[in-house]
DNA sequence: TGTACATCAGTGAACGCGCGTTCACTGATGTAC
DNA sequence: TGTACATCAGTGAACGCGCGTTCACTGATGTAC
């Protein structure tokens, strides 16, 4: 759509920072418009002020650009969860801090956000698993929960189940109001606080 | 993709059935792929056994045919609602039913359901107004939630807030189960179970 | 200090593809007489 | 009962478009001598 202003070349041995830009200008791209279809070559050199073709120096198809973006995403979202996890030592404060940086990414970031539930075929060298991810995060989530059982913070008589709940109330928090932006929704963590009030009475 | 056998023209008088033909093939797509973009007139008649501009007889442009696709999604959506609402007379019972046949419309049809959320620009006669759709079936939810709330079936200090997250968690467990398949789910019935049982406790 | 040259960071033109859409048309079928 | 013809339900070829990808290339830049 827009073509970007006139670009010098890198400079001798800094090409591969190309490589960054294309990840960002395609990242962008995903985030504008919530799906990996808009990204093409021709749109990509387009915002970065290059010719399609010089994309084939850092990638060996379309396909391979919406890998990376992807990864990279993933990469992001398990960093701010883990984060957020490893920064509150008490159990209850630890899914609520978790559930927060859930929410947030998802709210600040909509478009990759969604893009990190695609279906992602594998590209031949290494397998995508994906749902490994997902499970990883999962996992962790109803870890929190048993925790928060033992101090008596929270009452389960099953935190596989009610984890399963919780995720799919974030989930569906975060996609309605992306998908919905004219329905009025609570803020992240107004909603947030509703959600878990019910597993966690003051 | 499929090539359609060889099929014979439809009798005089009878050539609007086509346009039925069309919305099938169109929503069957829609239902594979869960994206509106694959609703292509080419593979539309491809699946049908006519030649593509055969559909210019019974749609204006491409556009118009996904239109009425996701028009009568809507429709077999709210008539879904309604028909489970108007099955109960006893408050929670009907809060109960509703869930479910919302759960099992995004279960048996997660594309088409997956369709309700996209961004649907109008076509310029009418307005597409898809948000009132959402609204309308969002404030029944609250109405039940009041009053179940009036005959002590449920506890809430604030219906609307809660319908907000029993919506998130409704969708964000359908929009889960549908995304991650090879992520083990609970079935639908023991999901709403599950989900109710923090606002109904037996 | 000057210069030839290898290499790097790209480019421009072209390909075949599927797409939406247009247009002039065709063959079967029902109907008026 | 027979026949001319209007109409219906479609078709085939072609258009321009944006796309991914290939290929031969080019100009600037750092380096060896």
């Amino acid at each position: 759509m827009t073509q970007a202003p006139a670009r010098k070349p890198y400079r001798r041995g800094e090409g591969s920072k190309l490589r960054t830009d294309i990840i960002a200008a395609a990242a962008a791209l995903i985030e504008e418009t919530g799906s990996e279809q808009s990204v093409t070559l021709r749109e990509v050199a387009r915002r970065i002020g290059i010719a399609a073709p010089s994309i084939y120096e850092h990638f060996p198809s379309r396909e391979a650009i919406v890998y990376a973006v992807v990864d990279d995403c993933f990469s992001q979202f398990r960093e701010a969860l883990a984060q957020a996890w490893d920064s509150q030592p008490d159990p209850l404060d630890r899914v609520r801090a978790s559930c927060a940086a859930y929410l947030r990414f998802a709210d600040q970031r909509p478009g990759q956000y969604r893009v990190l539930f695609g279906r992602h075929q594998h590209l031949g060298d290494r397998p995508p698993d994906r749902v490994a991810i997902w499970a990883e995060a999962f996992d962790q989530l109803v870890a929190g929960l048993r925790d928060c059982t033992r101090t008596g913070q929270i009452t389960s008589d099953d935190p596989y189940a009610d984890a399963i709940t919780i995720w799919a109330a974030l989930h569906g928090y975060a996609t309605l109001r992306a998908s919905l932006p004219r329905f009025d929704m609570p803020a992240p963590q107004a909603a947030l606080d509703r959600i878990l009030s019910r597993y966690a009475p003051a």
